[in-house]
DNA sequence: AGAGCTATGACGAATATGCATAATATTGCG
DNA sequence: CGCAATATTATGCATATTCGTCATAGCTCT
């Protein structure tokens, strides 16, 4: 595998042929055609099918293709800091943190109110992600710091601290009949319209597995991938999620209200940075700033 | 630059000679020095001084060897997802659609409030994402429709309706001083904490090249990836945003106001689908729910 | 002196690449 | 509808380039 292999496989999901992928590259198109042959042979899969004269991928190249274009990002990045070296700029520091989506609206102002004026040369990039994309963010160094809830196990390249806790829920809108209750079961639920999230997550298979075995059918309605679109919906009357503690708080302003949910499960949430790699004393304040806004949202209950 | 050659760099980075190098990778002594000179001539850079017969790395070196290991891991992940495919691994009509971040909070609730009620049997999925991201996963038929900004060419794969506009907005707290404005331009914005978002992104490369030939410094406090978290950074009088209208017409219950901003600049929305994929009576029933809401939180103003 | 290091000349094997072409499919025109 | 023109992918063949080793030189350290 090589690097060309991999632009080749990126070019011709983008067009579609090899005669057009050659032009865009400035290849011959045999040379198209022998490249992909190579990357089929190494990786021992069929990206394309041969169809009518034609290449039809395959749904292993979509996957594979994804993962070719993040190699090729992350040869790009290499140039462009390397271009950068050559070149002998430099700015300002950069902060950057990952945060779940569901915490842009007044988690992250709140978090930087106060750092923003602590800190007046310090630029802070923020992304708001998956729990996926900001373990990845922190893997490949793109990220200083995460925060996220903790799944089962993470390589050794990623240091947590471990700085919340939740337990599952549900929530219901307020002036559902299911909010006079003191706890949420899953009998509760049945034929009661559902918004899930995290569909084949590890967590939500282990919902769906107690709906399994309660003999309850769950009626999923919307599947989303967010808390707060979750919550959102049910503010809008759509349905009821489940969802853990610590994210209901942060949507107190929505006419909701959460309520313990049987069979009890917990979660655990934590900060998360590149193992071995020190934080800058910017980047130290900014886990500061988070631990203490994330006990704020969590206190006021 | 090629693979083994970032092998090389990493390795070398690890042991601290061409000899340990070469033992550990299975290759001669004298190819390690080669691909490291290689290396070094293919980015100009020199990673490695000579010192008494000894490699002793550069800044540089350590920078760029870190940039080595996440082009190393990226394959990694990629050898072992085609590995996962090797080994090889129906229900309720689902339809998934792709929307901005910023559209959960009430845009996706309203649209889907009608739609649920009119399809029972379909269950819907959402994902929120960035615009590159929509474009992915309708190309990889990941979600049958995504709803985007259209920033410059698409793929032949895509196919395009484009069903709304916007206009660049300079997006102040309400009790700031520009909300007095009619309109504000960069001058305006001389020494005024900056929220921007889409760093790198053509779009947003135009407005840092306006900046720069206004002969005005850009003040940046925080960059951002989502149009709905600068808003709300705005709102918290964090600084000030410029963002499309259309996006500042989602936002009208934060304490913010926004203004035409100078030089003029419009945004383009659109409905994307894979191309000459036909849409499913009830993914084109959602794209007409979709049209509809945009109608709506567009024609409020 | 001996051991260990890096770099380089010379050489051969392996790989990359384009030209030309065959086979097949599609399109456009009479 | 039939046929020529066009477009596509794959492959034989030849050539250029790259990759990598062996052998060795020069330097440093013990």
């Amino acid at each position: 595998m090589n690097i060309k292999q991999l632009e080749v496989l990126r070019t011709l999901l983008a067009t579609g042929s090899t005669v057009a992928s050659a032009k865009a590259m400035g290849l011959s198109q045999s040379g198209v055609s022998r490249m992909l042959q190579q990357l089929e042979s190494d990786l021992s899969i069929t990206l394309f099918v041969r169809d009518k004269g034609r290449l039809i991928p395959t749904p292993e190249a979509t996957v594979l293709g994804r993962d070719a274009q993040n190699v090729l990002l992350a040869i790009e990045r290499m140039s462009g800091h390397a271009e950068d070296l050559r070149n002998g700029a430099a700015g300002p520091e950069i902060v950057r943190i990952g945060l779940p989506s569901s915490m842009w609206e007044n988690f992250a102002p709140a978090m930087l109110i106060d750092y923003v004026r602590d800190f007046p040369g310090v630029r802070i990039e923020t992304f708001f992600e998956t729990t996926t994309a900001i373990t990845k963010l922190v893997e490949e160094r793109v990220i200083d710091l995460g925060f996220l809830r903790i799944e089962g196990e993470t390589g050794p390249s990623i240091a947590i601290d471990t700085v919340a806790s939740g337990e599952s829920v549900c929530v219901v809108p307020e002036n559902h009949p299911l909010a006079e209750l003191p706890e949420i079961n899953i009998t509760h639920l049945r034929n009661v319209p559902l918004i899930l999230i995290g569909r084949q997550r590890p967590n939500r298979m282990a919902l769906d597995q107690a709906f399994k075995r309660a003999g309850v059918k769950q009626m999923v309605k919307i599947e989303t991938h967010t808390n707060s679109s979750a919550c959102s919906y049910v503010a809008h009357g759509l349905g009821v999620t489940i969802i853990s503690s610590f994210y209901a708080n942060l949507y107190r302003h929505l006419p909701v209200v959460h309520r313990p949910f049987v069979p009890r499960a917990t979660q655990e949430f934590g900060l998360v940075r590149a193992a071995g790699v020190p934080l800058s004393i910017a980047a130290q304040a900014l886990s500061g700033a988070l631990k203490k806004q994330i006990q704020l949202s969590q206190r006021e209950q």
